[in-house]
DNA sequence: TATTGACAGTATAGCTGCTATACACATTAA
DNA sequence: TTAATGTGTATAGCAGCTATACTGTCAATA
């Protein structure tokens, strides 16, 4: 039809595709001016721009449906405040993008930390640890590995809820004053270390202190006290006294490990003193 | 059932919905380890670290499928590739909602600059503009309004190929040499700016020099001469001479009116020097 | 004139990761 | 006995197309 453009024609100027723009015919986004006796459809030249202003919108992100509205009633105020709605939406996904992309890196380094560290298993040594923040959350019940999980998961939920992203480093706290006492697990409860800028302000929000501490790798789940006990016995024979409370963090998970009845990849960390 | 979870129970755990677990079997994703014989799905404890995991991979945008494929057979070496692909695949995207970003704020300035400017209709007046780098396809066939969409469409999709966001700025260029011509729009072609920090390599792109310019705002295509005509009578009366090509930008295109012969609203810019 | 190829049309399924709905059955408490 | 709660299945819907299958139109060529 001369003076018009067919879908064919209109589909290859805007760089999309013929079934693209029958989409959009349909959903009353855009149609053509022209429907012949064939059901044919023509465009006119003056709906050129229009096809184009629809495809930007649409390469930045916009919603058809949000496009079709706007584009109805069109001017350069309603064009302003779309293009600010959406630019302020566009910032907020920057920033989760970003946020996840930091707690990304962070595991791929803890995995890579790990690598190295698989070797020295069960053998005590003195690690330096910066100091940590973490989410507290006690145990309520007898420490098992159903008790462990639950909480863990409490813990877990509860950053989900203040939209902090968990990090992978998490494991259990044992109150030094606690090893006295006839139930060791006394006070216990799972920690999960929060990402250091992450600044939100939390309730069981606890703050593991900088400084030396007696380590060892194990393969064990802390309610198994054996591993415990032989470094506590170490950092007896080896002149230190203990100065904080016992942390085993979780270095590798069970889904790590293909029975499922495998224990996780640990490491104890002692807060140690010489006197 | 005694040591297991219920798919209610595991989905309140890990905040998900039970609708998603029964998907995740569906799926083979995450299946209980036992179903009964009224087909009531029970979980262990020990699948609780699995599907925290699933949880966190999804979380960053990881799909199921490939989360599939992963917990199928995890390790550190595959858990460390697929958070590293992950990651770079995240820092691509973020990469271009940066450059979303930026163009949508592009747009946001222009239009509120129109705003300002929309009362000196056909008004000249002296501008000065800074360099500006442009995209520059000339005309092939004799200017119209049909060839003007075309042109433009074709410099549009250039930049496209290029992976180029356009801007909306964009009009028609007429070389100083061809306002004596029989035609004066012999060597014409549309433009389309790009933005500042665009350093892409093009071969059509063309700089087009800081300086004072006559202006005017019009509303009017590019092929009516009757303002270009009136402007450089304004020049001469002024003495000032016209010291490059002329530009006759689009400031709002046909869009921005309801009526879809309308024309739009531009402005020319002919760069001057006092006598 | 018949045939071919490039167009055009319609209708449907598929993609992703669920959510929502409708309906049926099981279990437990009041 | 009834009701509430929990479980099951099946299906549609969301967004924005793409892909496939099949049919019809038009112009040019053999």
């Amino acid at each position: 039809m001369k003076g018009l453009l067919s879908v064919g024609e209109m589909a290859k100027i805007h760089s999309i595709s013929r079934q693209t723009l029958i989409h959009y015919d349909k959903i009353g986004l855009f149609k053509p001016i022209v429907v012949d006796e064939n059901g044919y459809r023509y465009y006119s030249f003056n709906q050129i721009p229009f096809l184009r202003e629809i495809c930007y919108l649409k390469s930045v992100g916009i919603k058809l449906k949000y496009i079709k509205k706007h584009i109805e009633n069109r001017n350069l105020d309603s064009s302003i405040s779309l293009l600010r709605y959406h630019k302020d939406f566009l910032g907020r996904e920057i920033q989760k993008m970003l946020t996840i992309h930091d707690s990304i890196e962070n595991r791929i380094k803890a995995y890579e930390k790990v690598e190295d560290k698989n070797q020295e298993l069960y053998l005590p040594t003195i690690e330096y640890f910066p100091e940590r923040r973490v989410v507290f959350l006690p145990y309520e019940n007898e420490l098992c590995k159903e008790e462990l999980h639950i909480t863990m998961m409490k813990a877990w939920s509860m950053l989900e809820i203040n939209k902090i992203q968990p990090s992978n480093r998490f494991g259990t706290i044992i109150p030094k004053n606690s090893l006295e006492k006839s139930n060791i697990f006394e006070g216990a409860g799972v920690y999960i270390i929060l990402n250091i800028n992450d600044d939100s302000e939390l309730e069981n929000a606890v703050t593991l202190p900088a400084g030396k501490y007696a380590c060892m790798y194990k393969y064990g789940m802390p309610y198994q006290k054996e591993y415990l006990c032989s470094l506590i016995k170490w950092i007896e024979e080896n002149e230190y006294t203990i100065a904080g409370d016992i942390i085993d963090e979780c270095i590798l998970d069970s889904t790590f490990y293909k029975n499922s009845t495998d224990v996780d990849f640990c490491q104890l960390q002692i807060p140690v003193e010489k006197y």
